[in-house]
DNA sequence: TACGCAAACGATAACGATTATCAATTGTTT
DNA sequence: AAACAATTGATAATCGTTATCGTTTGCGTA
């Protein structure tokens, strides 16, 4: 069994950064947390709430950081603001509901592929790629 | 041969909106700039560059209300503002060059098609959807 | 274990994109 | 042409995010 605490602060070393306090809130928030998407504002309040001193410009700071080093990915979607999750390696696309917010991921290897022949015959190197469908969730059809 | 002002009055009207001059400048802006992608603010610099009047709030809100009325197609990259262009009813995906912000117009059926099995595998309601790939074109690759 | 110093922090100012406000202007309908 | 609601545009406000900068802290070294 893995020492969770441990293994956070090996994460953060392998980054290259320091451990600091900060640091080690807001990596184990996005661990324990049920919610895979976490804006840095909620990151910020959740921390907030719990008693946890942190300032907003750290959360900013430190998920860039976290992004920049491959700890968390960072997703655009049209909601106007950033969220982050976990990078667990495995790519995967979203389906987002437009009207509850509910994300839910899926993977499709032949998407995948598909991609990569349209970016080919572009002439195009293909660094990343996101895809998102909109729609309304089963449990917001009417 | 279609009369284009004529053509542009209707789009206008149909879209239940008074015919503007600030309104007929965008959307003749929009048909007629090389460019397929144009930010708010291009739009605002560009009229303005060419002795148009215009106010940067007419812009957004006249933007908006196109969008909404489906003349115009809002794209959100990962440039932090927002994008538009002409929505001329063929659904197509982007490629993105991150160096020099190139971007090509791609579709392909195959994907879409699979798009649409996994949102029914989710039991979800598809209403849009965006693919988006980064990465390097030909001529930004080294 | 204490020292020193670069790295990191956090309060707050600044920023860029966008939206809200509101008095003045303009399209359309009568 | 009058009437009136819709629209405009200057500007203030907002929102998410980044920059600034004096203070604090992690951590390698003595």
């Amino acid at each position: 069994m893995i020492d969770k605490t441990l293994s956070e602060r090996e994460q953060i070393r392998e980054a290259g950064l320091k451990v600091t306090h900060p640091r080690m809130r807001i990596l184990r928030l996005l661990e324990e947390s049920e919610q895979i998407h976490l804006s840095a504002e909620e990151v910020y309040r959740i921390l907030i709430e719990t008693n946890e001193e942190i300032g907003l410009a750290t959360v900013y700071r430190v998920l860039t950081q976290f992004e920049q080093s491959g700890i968390l990915k960072r997703h655009n979607f049209e909601t106007g603001h950033s969220v982050f999750e976990l990078d667990r390696g495995e790519h995967h696309d979203h389906l987002l509901c437009i009207k509850c917010g509910a994300v839910e991921e899926f993977h499709d290897e032949q998407i995948e592929s598909l991609q990569y022949k349209v970016s080919e015959a572009h002439n195009f190197k293909t660094i990343d790629h996101s895809l998102t469908i909109y729609g309304h969730c089963k449990s917001c059809q009417v």
